[in-house]
RNA sequence: UGACCGAUGGUGUAACUGGCAACACAUCUGAUUUUGGUUCAGAGGAGUCUAGGUUCGAGCCCUAGUCGGUCAA
């Protein structure tokens, strides 16, 4: 046994989460890679190159660089329970009108379950990963703040985990800058994963078209929803599209209509198929309800506060005060916010450090 | 049917008293990004309804026709 014990770390194959390994094994970490395959390829048809965190190549790469420090590695199929829960309320989500965060709910639920599971049969007293965000012990909490490198922040991503899993977590990248983490693997001769670029598709649309996605895995989709009727706030048709499920409340791109000046889609009405359209004002809230929240600096939230709220991945955060009633948070903002999309995943932020956070069911204007 | 108006890239418009067609939107590509989107930067795309005519030169002028629309008892 090493002095510093033994670590459960998930290695994508990627170039954070291979340094992250080899840090730990380097401080004295007895490490243990562990390589999780989240879904097939063959299952979700499409695309002609498989990428992403779990694809052949990448579980290699992971297990090259492994066995090369004398890592142990293990491979762990987890297509079962990641395909029922992640892709089917993906599918869900989608089909409900809404704008789902499958990255978030498969940290929340099915990859920090399945790791704990795993680092318990290894007696494995930590477990790690290569996200860019850090966590302390404070006040009997455990809490996630930032990431160093601001810019490569991902606490967004872990706002679901729960206060067991936190306490046995560690982010071995979160003090460092992402150029640090870029120099580390060259030095260690990883160049060929120093130039892999980031990944920025979901694990398992790999060919980054989601629509085309939904299409192959829903019979009859795109019959059913096709020509439904894009309409402006006050009810007037403006045109038809392709189906409510393949847009989402924000976008303007691909509308493929052309009205003189920009439009973005304001609301999804799945009952009736109808998209509707505004302008980019339109698009402000100054409010919204986010439902089945997770609180982990403070165990729950007494009196109404003031919080850094965000309400995508890439955002820079909106002044509000948010408002605890049991599972739901209100949360009332100091000044607009542009394209809210109930689905996507809302974080609290006090500082660097994050409060909680939770999904968002509705926004609002008063 | 009598009169008038219009007819330009995928869409909607622009081009002073004629000088090699502009703008917005849309589309495509790239950058950014562990979700969707946003944003940013580029790119392609019409020779101006048809047939004649005037002119050094016509989208803009003239003639006829075609197709829209408006007003007409």
């Amino acid at each position: 046994m090493s002095k510093k014990g033994r670590i459960l770390v998930a290695m994508s194959g990627g170039i954070d989460s291979t340094v992250a390994a080899v840090m730990l094994a380097e401080e004295g970490y007895e490490v243990v890679g562990i390589t999780m395959k989240t879904w097939d390829y063959q299952n979700s048809g499409g695309g002609k190159k498989e990428t992403g965190c779990c694809s052949l190549d990448s579980i290699n790469d992971a297990r090259a660089i492994a066995v090369q420090y004398g890592i142990h590695h293990l491979i762990l199929d987890i297509r079962d329970e990641f395909g029922d829960f992640v892709i089917d309320n993906f599918i869900e989500e989608y089909l409900a009108g809404r704008t789902p965060n499958p990255c978030v709910l498969c940290n929340t639920h099915i990859k920090w379950e399945a790791l704990l599971k795993r680092a318990n049969q290894l007696d494995c007293e930590f477990i790690a990963t290569g996200h860019y965000a850090q966590i302390r012990e404070e006040n009997n909490r455990h809490v996630i703040s930032r990431g160093l490198d601001h810019h490569k922040d991902q606490s967004y991503v872990l706002w679901g985990l729960s206060q067991e899993s936190l306490a046995r977590t560690r982010f071995p990248l979160g003090g460092f800058h992402k150029t640090d983490i870029r120099q580390m693997a060259i030095d260690r001769g990883f160049t060929e994963l120093a130039k892999k670029s980031e990944s920025y598709e979901i694990c398992f649309v790999p060919d980054n078209d989601y629509r085309g996605f939904l299409k192959r895995k829903v019979d009859g989709l795109e019959e059913r929803v096709d020509g439904g009727n894009f309409v402006n706030r006050e009810g007037k048709v403006l045109g038809k599209h392709r189906g409510y499920p393949f847009y989402t409340v924000g976008q303007r791109k691909g509308l493929e209509i052309a009205l003189g000046e920009p439009m973005f889609v304001l609301e999804i009405q799945p009952n009736s198929n109808t998209v509707v359209l505004g302008r980019e004002e339109e698009l402000q809230r100054n409010g919204m309800w986010v439902r089945n929240i997770n609180l982990q600096k403070y165990p729950e939230i007494i009196s109404p506060m003031d919080s850094l709220t965000k309400v995508r991945y890439k955002d820079a955060g909106t002044m509000a005060t948010i408002t605890q009633e049991d599972t739901r948070m209100k949360v009332d903002f100091h000044s607009l916010v542009k394209g809210i999309a109930p689905g996507q995943s809302a974080v609290f932020y006090e500082g660097n450090d994050v409060i909680g956070g939770g999904w968002i069911q509705s926004s609002f204007e008063l």
